[in-house]
DNA sequence: AAAATAAATTAGGTTAAACTAAAAAATAAT
DNA sequence: ATTATTTTTTAGTTTAACCTAATTTATTTT
């Protein structure tokens, strides 16, 4: 069973947003993250399901099948791997590394991915925190909470990040927020949700709320 | 100026054969070359055509125009990067990395082609021996002759190959002729062309025109 | 429960890239 | 110089992946 490179991002997509997200996924939502007209997304929902990837009932909605889990899963574990290669080995900031990613992933070729996995140290990130699923689709998941989320005092260490925008990763280099930092929540502002925290124990930070919920925490 | 994938491998073709190969490039050429049918060539050309890489008149022939030699060179530049990328780094070997590279040469990311470069060190060759045009398209060609034509007693350093079909280059690594070897050439064949070798001054080698004709030299 | 609104699908069209079969042009043979 | 052969192009289909506009189904509101 092989899908096109369009099959692959729907796939992907579908999977991003029913396994990692809500239970219901809808048309608009799959149109909404792809780019693309609901009319297209019907039509390829329907070529989906006789692939057997997704459950499809029209009007109904759709649900990923287990096959439709295990190879959205080597794709997006194609996507991260190819992503520390690029951040490890040929120096691109994490904010660079996306677009290229999203064609290199769709490279077919069995030998390929295992070396390059070899090569990488079979690292279990990638340069978003986001897990690497094994060749066999395991994928081992932290237990991680958003920051907007923590108490004030309680303390943990970032681990990735909800938004992968370039835009979004840019702002994290300027204040100084990165992966791995340790972290303690010094304030909460009620009025807006926004939080105060001290990194490193030595850098306070001032962020929104929407920038705190799209930082991800392993708390201690 | 933005080219297909498939308007990419056709243009590769056209060059390979037209500026390495014979001048008059034929439809039934290309239709071979790319394994397709010629009526799906006579489409291409006229899509290129109009594209101005080629410059083509409807049962005259046509001509790649410097642009179209530009954009080729910047193809086969990425298609030999990333086969030196698989051997170096990947441990392919030098007759499994044609396939991949040929998705490869494709992705779209001029960073991510300079980085590469830098990475591997701006190596000249590929593993087959082809040189690799720089970023403006400079090639730097060494002069070079197929080891069916050299003399007796001539001798020299074996530097690339013609043929780069796995079951050539397995067939050398089975003879233990490599790139880079240093030959002389012991006794020719009148009969059927066939040549007598001495590789490294310690080891002979019988091979037929075939396989010699497809070995390039330097000579010394 | 009917009417209004929102969501999803179908109908019909476009573009890229392939194909087969038929026609046209160029080349080779008599 | 015709005729025959080969080469190339055109005509007409197919498939994948998109689109807009129209229609159908589901959901909400009155
Ligand atoms: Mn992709
Ligand atoms: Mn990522
Ligand atoms: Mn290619
Ligand atoms: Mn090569």
């Amino acid at each position: 069973m092989e899908l096109t490179t369009a099959e692959e991002n729907y796939l992907k997509a579908i999977y991003h947003l029913s396994v990692e997200g809500k239970k219901s996924v809808s048309t608009n939502d799959i149109a909404a993250e792809i780019r693309t007209k609901p009319a297209s997304v019907s039509d390829m929902l329907r070529k989906l399901g006789e692939k057997e990837v997704i459950q499809y009932r029209k009007y109904y909605g759709l649900q990923i099948t287990p096959l439709g889990i295990q190879l959205a899963l080597q794709t997006i574990r194609k996507h991260r791997l190819w992503e520390v290669f690029l951040v490890d080995k040929l120096n691109f900031a994490w904010d660079e590394v996306h677009e290229v990613a999203e064609q290199l992933e769709h490279i077919q070729s069995l030998l390929l991915i295992e070396r390059l996995d070899a090569y990488l140290n079979y690292p279990k990130f990638d340069p978003h925190g986001d897990p690497i699923p094994d060749a066999f689709g395991d994928v081992r998941s932290r237990p991680r909470i958003a920051l907007q989320e923590m108490e004030i005092d309680q303390s943990g260490q970032i681990v990735a990040v909800k938004d992968s925008s370039p835009a979004f990763l840019r702002y994290l280099d300027k204040v100084g927020a990165y992966i791995g930092a340790r972290i303690k929540v010094l304030d909460k502002v009620e009025f807006d949700g926004s939080v105060e925290i001290l990194v490193d124990q030595k850098k306070t930070l001032f962020m929104s709320k929407d920038v705190a919920s799209n930082i991800l925490v392993l708390t201690a």
